[in-house]
DNA sequence: AATATAAAGTTAATCGTTTAAGCAAAGCAA
DNA sequence: TTGCTTTGCTTAAACGATTAACTTTATATT
C-alpha cells in the first residue's frame, strides 16, 4: 500500500539505527563489521516487513557494475538468434546476470550504434556475435579493455576470446558427406561476407571437393549479397542449373539462404535429392517437415551459449586470467534430401 | 585514453565554472537558468572535446526514469514471440527506451519472478504477452499503478489497456473457410489452456461450425497440455481419426501445436490435403515450404507490436488518460493445403 | 592504575546527475 | 541614496546504497 519504495533509510529509521548498520547486516558483512545479534536480526526482520528491495540503480552508481549482459546479434527475428538468445538469457539468470539485447542486422553502423547505447547504460560486458566490417569495433573494446566474448564467430587476427563453432570442419564434413554419397556436381550458396566464419564455410567446401578429388568448378561456388538474399539466391541456383556440369548437390552456408533456395527450388518443380541433393548448415522445424527433410548441420547452441556466459561471467569476477578461444564441433544430422545418389543402370 | 569515464565533475572543472551549470547548459535549460552565451558555447566545447555521455545510472537514480522497457513473453526462442520482441526493440529503440526481455515459459511462477526482477531493474514499464495463471499478477501491476500494455492476450475482466488479434474473428473466419471449402468434419487443436485468447479460438472455431450448420462431433475438439506437446497431440490426432465420424480438416490453435501435428501427420502417410485439411494460426518458412503451403492466419504482429510500444509511451509521458483496448483482425491466408475438398463423383 | 584491545555503532564521503534556493553584481527607477 | 529587478552563477540537498574512518563504551592485559 505504502505508495514509496522502501529504503535503506526507512528500515534505519523504524530500527534506530544508522543507514550503515543496514546497510552492513542485509549484506551479510555483520560479522566484519562487528553488528550486534539482536540489532541484526532485528533489522533482518524488518527489512522483510517491509518487503525491502535493494535499488539497482543505486547499487550499480556505488559500485560501478551493472549485473548486466548486452547481448548483440544481428537479428533477433531469425531462430538461430533467437534460440542463441534464450539460452543466453537463461543462462544469464543463473547467474544473476540480466541481459539486454540488441540486433544490428548485419550492418556495422547499427552495430556500433548498439554498442554505444550499451556501454552507455554500463553492461558489466558483451556476449557478441560480430557482424560484417566491425573488426574495428571489436578492437576498440579490446583496447579499451571491456569485457567481451565472442559468439559464434570471431577475428582470427585479433586476440579476443571467443566461442564458435568450427566452421571449417562443418563444411568440410558436409562436403565429404556429399561426395561419399555419390555426388559430384556440388555447389554452395555462401554468403559475399569477409567475416571470417563465412570464409571457413568456403574454404571447408573447397578442400572437401579438393581433398576428395573432385574438380571443382568455378561457378559452383556463389556468393549472395546479404542485403538482397531472394534475387541473390535465385540468380545463383538459376545459373548453377544452366552451366554445362549442372550441380546435383548443393550446400546452402546458412538457414536462410537455405530457405530461400528451398522456395525457389519448389517453384522450379526441381524435386529433392533426386534432381538435387540438399545440406545446409542451421537448424529449425522447416528442416524436418521439408517433404524431403534437409540434412543439416546442427551447431551446439546451448553449449556455445552456455559457454560464453560462463566465460564472461568469470571475466567479469576476474576469475578467467589466460584468454580462452573454444571452438566446438557442428555435428552433421543426415536426412533424406542427401541420401546416396541413385545411380543409373543402363 | 583516459581511464576514467569523464563526468559533469570534469567539464565543470575545466571550464572552471559549477557542475550545475554544466547540467543546465547540458540539458538545454539554458533559457530558464540564465546561463551566458559565451560560458555555454564553452561548456558545451568542452563536453564535445572530452566525449561526455551522461550516466544513465545516475539520471536514472536521480529521476525515477530509466527509459527501459520490460517485454514479458512465453519464449523469445518461438518464432512468434521472437518476430515481437524485434518489433518491440526497434520501436522502443525509436522513441529512445531499452528493452530487456524476458521468457517466463507460459509459466506464472516464472512470469511472477520475471517481473519481480524487472521492477527491481526499475523498468519503467511492461509489454506483456500473459502467461497462464497470471491474472493475479496482472491485477497487481493494476492495483500498483504499474504502468503496462497487454500484448495479444488480455483478460476481459481486468480493466487493462491492450493490444491484441481478434482471436474469435480469426478462428470463425478459418472455420467458415473450411466449411466454405466443403470440409464437414473439422477438428481443432488447441491449448488446454484457460487464457482468453484461446477460449476466444475455441470459441470462434464453435460458432463458425454452428453458423454453418456443421453438427460438431465432441471428439473434434481436443485441448493438450502445453507441458506435453508432442505426446498430446499425437494422442489427439490419432483419436480423431479412429473415431466414427474422423476429421476431413484440422485447425491447428498455435505454431507450435502445428508443427508438432504436422511431424505426426507425416509420420502417418496422411496426405494433406486429400485426406486431411489443415489450418493453424501462426506464421513462419515452414508453412511455406512444406510440401503443400499451409494456409494460416497472419497476426499482423508489426502493427501490434509498434501499437503496443506507442500505447506504453504515452502512458509513460502521461499522454494518454483513457484506457486503449484494441483488437485488430487477423488475415486468412489461403494456401493449398486447405483448397476445395474433392468431391467423390461416382 | 594505566593502557591496549575488542565490541557496537555512527559519520560522512562517494558514485553522477538534477534542481530549488541563494547570492552577488549590475541595471534601472524613484 | 535607496530599493527593486534582472542577470549569471554557485551551493547544497537529493536520489539509494556502500564503506573507510571514526567514536564511544566495555573488557582484558600488564
Amino acid at each position: 500500500m505504502s505508495k514509496t519504495k522502501v529504503s535503506i533509510k526507512d528500515i534505519a529509521q523504524r530500527a534506530g539505527v544508522s543507514t550503515a548498520l543496514v546497510s552492513y547486516v542485509l549484506n551479510g558483512k555483520e560479522k566484519e563489521s562487528r553488528v550486534g545479534q539482536e540489532i541484526a536480526t532485528k533489522v533482518r526482520q524488518i527489512a522483510a516487513e517491509l518487503n525491502y528491495q535493494p535499488s539497482h540503480l543505486a547499487k550499480s552508481l556505488r559500485s560501478g557494475k551493472t549485473h548486466t549482459i548486452g547481448l548483440v546479434i544481428a537479428d533477433i527475428s531469425n531462430p538461430f538468434f533467437a534460440n542463441i538468445a534464450r539460452v543466453v538469457e537463461d543462462e544469464a539468470k543463473r547467474n544473476g546476470y540480466t541481459v539486454i539485447i540488441g540486433s544490428s542486422d548485419e550492418n556495422a553502423s547499427k552495430s556500433q550504434d548498439l554498442l554505444d547505447v550499451l556501454i552507455n547504460r554500463q553492461v558489466d560486458g558483451f556476449i557478441i556475435v560480430s557482424s560484417e566490417d566491425s573488426e574495428e569495433q571489436i578492437r576498440c573494446l579490446n583496447d579499451k579493455h571491456i569485457p567481451f566474448v565472442l559468439l559464434d564467430r570471431y577475428f582470427p587476427d585479433i586476440p579476443t576470446d571467443f566461442v564458435s563453432t568450427d566452421h571449417y570442419k562443418a563444411s568440410y564434413d558436409a562436403g565429404t558427406h556429399l561426395v561419399r554419397n555419390r555426388y559430384k556436381h556440388i555447389g554452395m550458396i555462401a554468403y559475399d561476407s569477409q567475416l571470417f566464419h563465412m570464409q571457413e564455410r568456403i574454404r571447408g567446401y573447397q578442400d572437401a571437393l579438393r581433398d576428395n578429388h573432385v574438380q571443382a568448378h568455378e561457378h559452383w561456388l556463389k556468393r549472395v549479397k546479404i542485403s538482397a538474399i531472394d534475387t541473390g539466391v535465385k540468380a545463383a541456383i538459376d545459373s548453377m542449373l544452366a552451366i554445362d556440369q549442372p550441380i546435383d548437390a548443393l550446400l546452402f552456408a546458412t538457414y536462410s539462404l537455405a530457405v530461400s533456395g528451398l522456395k525457389h527450388i519448389n517453384k522450379l518443380g526441381i524435386k529433392v535429392p533426386d534432381d538435387l541433393a540438399i545440406v545446409s548448415f542451421g537448424q529449425a522445424e522447416v528442416f524436418e517437415l521439408y517433404y524431403c527433410p534437409i540434412t543439416y548441420l546442427k551447431q551446439p547452441i546451448v553449449l556455445l551459449g552456455q559457454t560464453a556466459v560462463e566465460l564472461l561471467v568469470k571475466k567479469l569476477t576476474h576469475k578467467l586470467t589466460e584468454p580462452a578461444q573454444i571452438l566446438m564441433k557442428a555435428e552433421l544430422i543426415e536426412r533424406a534430401s542427401s541420401k546416396t545418389k541413385k545411380t543409373l543402370t543402363i
